[in-house]
RNA sequence: GCCCGAGUGGCGGAAUGGUAGACGCGAUGGACUCAAAAUCCAUUGUCCCUUAAAGACGUGUGGGUUCGAUUCCCACCUCGGGCACCA
């Protein structure tokens, strides 16, 4: 009988998804292990052959630890809300639910199809009702909280509320917007709709006016993560700073909370420094200077942490976006500032961010006072300082910061440098080093000295206090598109007073058409009658991150309805053992989960502050994209080697409508509405296509399918292959190369137990040599899953299997933990011939064989002799030779004699069991 | 610009201070076969050489530590990723 992938997949499949062979049941008495993939958003695209790398290596370990004897929780479900589906329903009209039910089949089938050991019966899915019920519970849970800077954790709002009473204002450390100081008194003379107002400010989920990404083409706001280079993530359009309302989470508030808990978890420590660098802590000091316009003074508080330099400040700059822009303009300055300021608004993100490098601005008009030494400076206005970091005003020193120093040589400002021996004529010197001079009090000390030193004075004498910045903001949490959950908000006297609609799930209304409604308000203006109890009922639908920030929590009790998860679930599952999915999350989601899970870890919702312990971040499959090029501001094409000659934008063009770099026209203008009508300029009659190795994703329609590869080699080929590629976390273009040799492997190990059409097996006992291969595998395999190199296990599978190949080896006693130790990887054959050598229960039931280091027991082993370092040949030892012995008896063979003749030894290092290395003259 | 990570045969990669190139692919030669497929065996870093033996060189570049460095340290080069006026 041949190996039969076909028929052994389907058949055990079957098997497994009939007899519920991995459902997880909570169970006290065994130890849990909790295997968690990144769910996917199951676009239209398909899986691609990238997206089980990080699944089937989750998998094989999920296997392995069942073997082990492990409760293992595996499930998966989808990330089903998203931009993606309902641009597709605004272009063809169809029910974003309608396609993303089907993308949902798509991806089962195509999952199923490589054999995990998902418990399906815990499946979610970010869009059904009885799930998005608990994202909007969260989210009324944030609406109903606000954080304690003295406790460091979220309350009740009630809770607040009462402390407002008892000491208004004052009576709290909260994390909060900008709020005039309040008395009890004056709290409760206030007013519901004031009210309401000022604990706006404190709201963890709070409504309020901040500049925004602002995304014309997919008419909604993006969150910072959703934006790169200026473009949006999902379609690419340019992406403005707009002034808008919304509803945000005050995520800034975990700021430190979210740096410090990240040193226990086991995650890579490239990932790790990416929050780091995203939280983006400074440690600084607030300084006020007093400024004047000639009439008017005020005091402007500006952010620093070089306060050691403040005698080096020549000039000051604000934000254009600054209140301070308007005081600050003197009636001479006010043309060209506003002029300025009108340049400045007109220009795109994207725009801002390629002109880096070009230094603008203009002056006020005003003067500041440098608090330590009077001396008058100049203040000016400049893009180059951005209005939410800090104070949005900064004191400029020109000689140790570079920006400054740009800004000085531009406009020809004074430079002056307080740190000796330093040359500022070409750049400035940034380094915090050297030592103080023209300083003041400050001369002679070292830069860390005199920072501190600096900032002890400043507080002192009043002049401003130390302050920790970060560059987390909170997350902009409205978008006005249609497929995301409702955010479950009503307005009571028309948009003043938002309150909480506590009727769970608030389900998302039928509309006929999904784009923004004529006035430009988002796609739920169109619902008939979106109000509850006549009032108007929140137009906005939660972000993708929503969705997919507990979902994880959710797998636990997946069923609860009376509950996210049930404290007994909770208490048993805790949180996740291992996490697998891409690094593109890392400043999105991750973030996003630990900021939820640490809010419900608050409000003592969950028993664990982190999600998730272990993360490995597999490595991208990559693709080989296709592009097309259009000529600028035209719907015409023109061919690679012809488009020098225009001015073109680079286009992705779906792969299957290339065919060895060539386009399939007709193909193409049935892709896209748009280019139904392109126009092409061919070279010898065909379009060329441009092409490039990048990441394998939807958006570069670039994607290979699983499906193929399963057909032809079968999923265990696949499996092994995709492991063998080299490690899980590195990065890999897609490359079918060397399939061959993981299928031949297959055929290999069925051999030991067929010949043709017979089992071979027999119940003899295994040789010295035969147990010594089986051990050796069961050692290597046990020490490289815990590392999670599994390209090195699968060599190890193909050299175990080649030994007993070789020794003829077709014993029982040796192919059933062979079958064993396999299945975690090709799990179909295993328990094919798991069953084969009699066995009525699935080899995920078994128990991964103990390694009885019966190898290594060996009375001899294998010495490298060297010359100093240099190798020359090698001798068997016992291993009970000393080291000493060892020595001698390796200087009196003839082969080392050759090398020691006329020479004399100086030394000689043993390694027991690895090397004798002899040091001769 | 700043912060990470990586550079090893024709290719994917192995080796975390101790015989560099495991394992696989590809290639070449051979066995079986009328033939093919499949399978099996041998060779396969470079140089010197008819071949072999023996040797020399060899892990991006240059230095260092060490009896011994792909591995540790310093500097540089190249590639990949992240952040990008965050004061």
């Amino acid at each position: 009988m041949d190996y039969d992938f076909t028929s052994i997949e389907r058949k055990w499949q079957a098997w497994w998804a009939e007899n519920k062979t991995y459902k997880a049941v909570e169970d006290p008495s065994r130890p849990k292990y909790y295997v968690l993939d990144m769910f996917p958003y199951p676009s239209g695209a398909g899986l691609h052959v990238g997206h089980p790398l990080g699944y089937i290596a989750s998998d094989i370990y999920s296997r392995y630890k069942r073997l082990k004897g492990f409760n293992v929780l595996h499930p998966m479900g989808y990330d089903a809300f998203g931009l993606p589906a309902e641009q597709y329903a605004i272009q063809t009209g169809q029910h974003p639910e309608k396609t993303t039910n089907e993308n949902i089949a798509r991806y089962r089938r195509q999952l199923d199809r490589i054999g995990f050991s998902f418990d399906w019966d815990r499946e979610v899915r970010t869009c059904d009702p009885a799930y998005y019920k608990w994202t909007q519970w969260a989210f009324l849970k944030m609406f109903d909280s606000w954080f304690d800077n003295a406790l460091g954790k979220a309350r009740p709002i009630s809770e607040l509320e009462d402390a407002f009473e008892r000491g208004g204002s004052g009576a709290v450390d909260a994390a909060c917007g900008e709020v005039e100081p309040f008395s009890a008194d004056e709290w409760k003379a206030k007013g519901p709709k004031e009210k309401s107002d000022t604990l706006m400010q404190y709201r963890i989920a709070y409504q309020g006016e901040t500049s925004v990404n602002w995304c014309e083409g997919l008419g909604t706001v993006l969150a910072n993560d959703e934006v790169k280079d200026g473009l949006s993530v999902r379609g690419g359009f340019p992406v403005i700073q707009k002034k808008m309302t919304q509803w945000q989470l005050r995520v800034s508030a975990y700021a430190q909370r979210l740096l410090d808990s990240l040193d226990g978890l086991d995650w890579s420590d490239s990932l790790k420094e990416m929050q780091r660098n995203w939280i983006g802590k400074s440690e600084g000091c607030e300084v006020v200077f007093k400024v004047t316009d000639g009439v008017d003074t005020y005091d402007m508080t500006i952010f620093t942490t070089r306060v050691d330099t403040i005698f080096g400040v020549t000039f000051m700059v604000l934000a254009p976006e600054s209140e301070w822009v308007e005081k600050l303009t003197t009636p001479d300055r006010k043309e060209e500032v506003e002029s300025y300021l009108s340049y400045v608004k007109k220009k795109t993100e994207r725009e801002r961010m390629a002109e880096t490098r070009t230094v603008t601005g203009v002056f006020s008009g005003s003067y500041a006072e440098n608090p330590l030494t009077g001396e008058k400076v100049p203040v000016w206005i400049s893009e180059y300082v951005l209005s939410g970091y800090g104070t949005g005003a900064i004191m400029a020193v020109p000689a140790h910061d570079s920006r400054d120093y740009a800004f000085a040589r531009r406009f020809d400002l004074p430079v002056v440098s307080i740190i000796e021996g330093c040359d500022v004529s070409e750049h400035s010197f940034d380094a915090k080093e050297g030592r103080m001079c023209n300083s003041g009090f400050l001369d002679g000390m070292d830069v860390k000295q005199a920072i501190e030193a600096a900032k002890d004075y400043v507080e002192e004498k009043g002049l401003g206090r130390r302050k920790v910045n970060y560059r987390l903001r909170d997350a902009i949490f409205s978008r006005q598109r249609y497929w995301g959950e409702p955010f479950p908000i009503y307005y009571k006297d028309g948009t003043a007073t938002p309150l909480p609609f506590e009727e769970l799930p608030l389900e998302l209304p039928e509309i006929g058409e999904f784009k923004p409604s004529e006035k430009g308000e988002p796609p739920l203006a169109r619902a008939k009658d979106w109000t509850y109890d006549g009032w108007p009922l929140e137009k906005s639908t939660m972000p993708g991150f929503a969705g997919s920030s507990a979902y994880y929590l959710r797998y636990m009790d997946p069923h609860n309805d009376n509950a996210l998860v049930s404290p007994e679930a909770n208490a048993y599952w805790r949180s996740v053992d291992l996490y697998v999915g891409g690094t593109e999350h890392a400043t999105g989601h991750l973030i996003y989960s630990r900021f939820w899970n640490k809010f419900l870890f608050d409000l003592g919702y969950v028993c664990e502050e982190e999600p998730f312990r272990k993360l490995v971040n597999q490595g991208m499959i990559q693709g080989r994209s296709n592009f097309v090029y259009r000529i600028v501001g035209t719907n015409t094409f023109v061919s690679l080697g012809l488009k020098d000659a225009y001015d073109t934008t680079e286009i992705h063009v779906d792969i299957n409508l290339v065919y060895n770099d060539r386009l399939d026209i007709a193909a193409f203008k049935a892709w896209r509405p748009e280019y139904a009508d392109a126009e092409f300029i061919l070279e010898n009659g065909e379009y060329v296509c441009g092409w490039a190795v990048e990441k394998m994703s939807k958006s570069m329609f670039n994607v290979v399918n699983p499906d193929n590869v399963c057909d032809t080699y079968g999923a265990d080929t696949l499996r092994l292959y995709e492991m063998f590629l080299g490690p899980v976390e590195q990065s890999k273009p897609w490359d079918t190369k060397g399939i061959d040799g993981i299928s031949r492997f297959l055929r290999k190990f069925w051999r030991l137990f067929y010949d043709r059409d017979n089992l071979i097996v027999e119940d003899a006992a295994p040789s010295p040599a035969e147990l010594k291969s089986l051990h050796k595998l069961i050692a290597k395999e046990q020490e490289d899953i815990e590392n999670f190199s599994f390209n090195t296990t699968v060599s190890a599978f193909m050299i175990a299997i080649g030994e007993l190949t070789d020794l003829g080896c077709h014993k029982k006693a040796v192919l059933e933990p062979l079958t064993i130790l396999i299945s975690p990887f090709a799990p179909h054959i295993a328990e094919e011939l798991w069953h084969v050598l009699g066995n009525t229960e699935s080899v995920t039931c078994a128990r991964f064989p103990e390694y009885d280091g019966r190898f290594t027991a060996e009375d001899s082993c294998t010495y490298a002799v060297s010359f100093n370092g240099k190798t020359r040949f090698t001798v068997d030892l016992p291993k009970s030779m000393g080291r000493e012995e060892a020595a001698s008896h390796v200087l009196s063979l003839d082969k080392a004699k050759k090398y020691t003749d006329g020479h004399e030894v100086l030394k000689v290092i043993v390694v027991p069991g690895k090397i004798v290395n002899i040091v001769i003259r």
